[in-house]
DNA sequence: ACAAAAACAGAACGCTTGTTCTGTTTACTA
DNA sequence: TAGTAAACAGAACAAGCGTTCTGTTTTTGT
């Protein structure tokens, strides 16, 4: 190699992640990114492939941050119901607060989804699952606790919380009151709080 | 006038409709419109517009449609929590099983909005604020049959059902099971009924 | 200091997009 | 039946897309 990088490909991919998952694949252009980053067609070509697997990498990232920021706290061992709830707060705030309209590219994906696509279905999927699963086992926590009722089944309830979390982002993106989502929050786990 | 129209304009929307919510505004294009309609471009912007009012009145058509299929039978005295759960069944049966995929042109809707489309957003809210009206109006006279919880707060549930609708496409567009998603529909009304 | 290989900026390419224009056909009216 | 105004099919347009190509600049190893 003879001339080092003048972008970190890291940084320029978190812009990237910020465009899709506020506009989605198809409203995000390469030259949006080129704009956001800074970085020439050349370099992000070079860096990332092309469009489609920029976006694979995107989705990548924004599942791992997502992990980091919210779910990883629920697979430790003092997880408890507040820990749930105090994760929809945050994603509440950010989703309807934010005059930027931050947006969830995992709901930008399904829906931008193909039919035929059966392989980002596939890594979609597994990163909902996960998210799923770390409800679950938060769940199983605040059982243990006392805090959840001892009959509910905490992977059916962790899928609901899955479910929830989607319906109130689109709520959110809509416009809907920050009260009006934290409400749906509540009423969420008082139905599986003892 | 000295010639007729040879397209039924109501028919074309009604394409239109199909295409906008399973692929959304970006991703169809006019050519997919005069494709599927049979239409062309000249009859399409004769009667509609442009590809953004024709999209409005498919919006328009679409939320027409969800009420008069599904919501307005809410509205009735005899209403009860299995009507709910039928609509939700109904639902839950479109989105995942067809393998046509036929998506929801309100998420597709909310997804697409930019933060300056004020106008778009209002609509949409409209609609979504008239669903989440009709739950209540049917939780409420199943709560005088004695299926609802006396303590549940109607209006907070309707937004709760509302929630969950949206929450149950994303996932069905995902690709989970259609038992996952019943499982949790049931959970949901199971936490209201009495 | 020089040569070479890779990063760079941006012009250019082919394609698709939404939209408009053009010439032709049709059916109603007088 | 003849004239005309609107519907029609599709060519044409400008703009934007993802991608590639080109000529220039920069940095490292010799």
């Amino acid at each position: 190699m003879v001339r080092t990088r003048t972008f970190n490909p890291s940084t320029a991919l978190s812009r990237a992640v910020d465009l899709f998952s506020s506009k989605g694949y198809s409203d995000t252009s390469m030259e949006d990114i080129v704009r956001a980053t800074g970085v020439s067609r050349y370099g992000l070509y070079g860096a990332f492939g092309n469009k489609q697997e920029l976006f694979e990498q995107a989705l990548e990232r924004y599942a791992e941050g997502m992990g980091k920021q919210s779910f990883l706290r629920l697979l430790e061992p003092d997880a408890s119901l507040d820990h749930i709830r105090t994760i929809f707060r945050e994603r509440v705030e950010d989703m309807c607060c934010a005059e930027e309209h931050k947006g969830c590219l995992f709901i930008h994906t399904a829906m931008g989804l193909s039919p035929q696509d059966e392989d980002l279905r596939g890594v979609l999927q597994k990163f909902m699952k996960r998210i799923s699963k770390a409800f679950s086992v938060g769940l199983e926590s605040a059982k243990e606790r006392g805090e959840i009722r001892p009959d509910v089944d905490v992977r059916a309830a962790g899928e609901l919380l899955t479910s929830t979390m989607f319906g109130l982002a689109v709520l959110g993106r809509t416009g809907f009151a920050e009260e009006t989502l934290n409400g749906i929050v509540d009423s969420t786990l008082a139905s599986i709080s003892s």
